[in-house]
DNA sequence: GCGACAG
DNA sequence: ATCTTGTCGC
């Protein structure tokens, strides 16, 4: 795999050297289009074990409008780079793009748990990985990582922008009543408007996407990297 | 120098 | 990210 190969040398270089790549990446990233029909939709997450330092990324492939999960992949392994804001993706990309390699059914489009462009220097992970497989990529993260906004109505659906030196890098999206907002933005091939569109329509009774709500689950499921890949039924 | 800081 | 039962509130 092309990208695997980069890969090998984006998890072991210096922070100094990760941030070069992420101002030489940003210059790449396409914050525009639209997502008409997506077929599928998938979620992506990662979990880290501190005891012994191994990570899990899952992808969970789902059917849209109807949510049945598709395909689940997975891949464990012993993640090298440490957790620094700003430099997530040099830490958990690896392992996101194994385990989406791994996937028989290609989504129409792409949901990460972190940010897209709404990065101090615009290539958050959810860009990276989007550069990376070519495909629409959208950025949800939990918390603000860059930028200002103002706290969205209560109303489900009610969205702010996110600013960041006088550019609008995101929404700040109220998913659910009740609930703190999240912060999507356009992780690549998708205009801000879109991703937020489909942020919201692929939320159902939590505030997480579901796509992304699943893979969260899933990758929390330690599955010791024995299971690579599994397909579910519907019924 | 000080505070902020995705997962 | 992760450690974790019950509990308060829409």
């Amino acid at each position: 795999m092309i990208v695997a190969n980069k890969l090998v040398d984006y998890h072991q270089c210096s922070p100094h050297q990760a941030i070069g790549i992420q101002q030489t990446l940003a210059e790449k990233v396409f914050t525009n289009g639209k997502v008409v029909e997506p077929g599928y939709i998938a979620g992506v997450d990662v979990s880290v074990n501190q005891e012994n330092g191994q990570g899990t990324a899952a992808v969970v492939v789902m059917s849209y409008p109807d949510f049945d999960i598709i395909e689940i992949t997975y891949e464990t392994c012993r993640v090298r780079f440490p957790y620094i804001p700003g430099l997530l993706s040099f830490r958990e990309l690896p392992l996101i793009i194994a385990a989406f390699d791994r996937l028989h059914v290609k989504p129409g489009l792409v949901i990460v748990d972190g940010h897209g462009i709404a990065h101090p220097r615009r290539l958050g992970i959810a860009s990276h990985f989007g550069l990376m497989v070519d495909i629409p990529v959208i950025g949800c993260a939990k918390s603000v990582l860059c930028g200002q906004y103002r706290q969205p109505a209560e109303l489900a659906g009610s969205h702010s922008p996110l600013i960041d030196k006088g550019e609008v890098i995101g929404n700040v999206l109220r998913t659910k009543q009740g609930v703190r907002p999240v912060f999507v933005s356009s992780g690549n091939r998708i205009d801000l408007d879109d991703a937020t569109k489909w942020v919201a329509a692929t939320c159902r009774s939590y505030r997480l996407p579901e796509p992304v709500r699943q893979a969260h689950l899933a990758a929390g499921n330690r599955n010791c990297g024995k299971i690579t890949r599994e397909i579910l039924l519907r019924g």
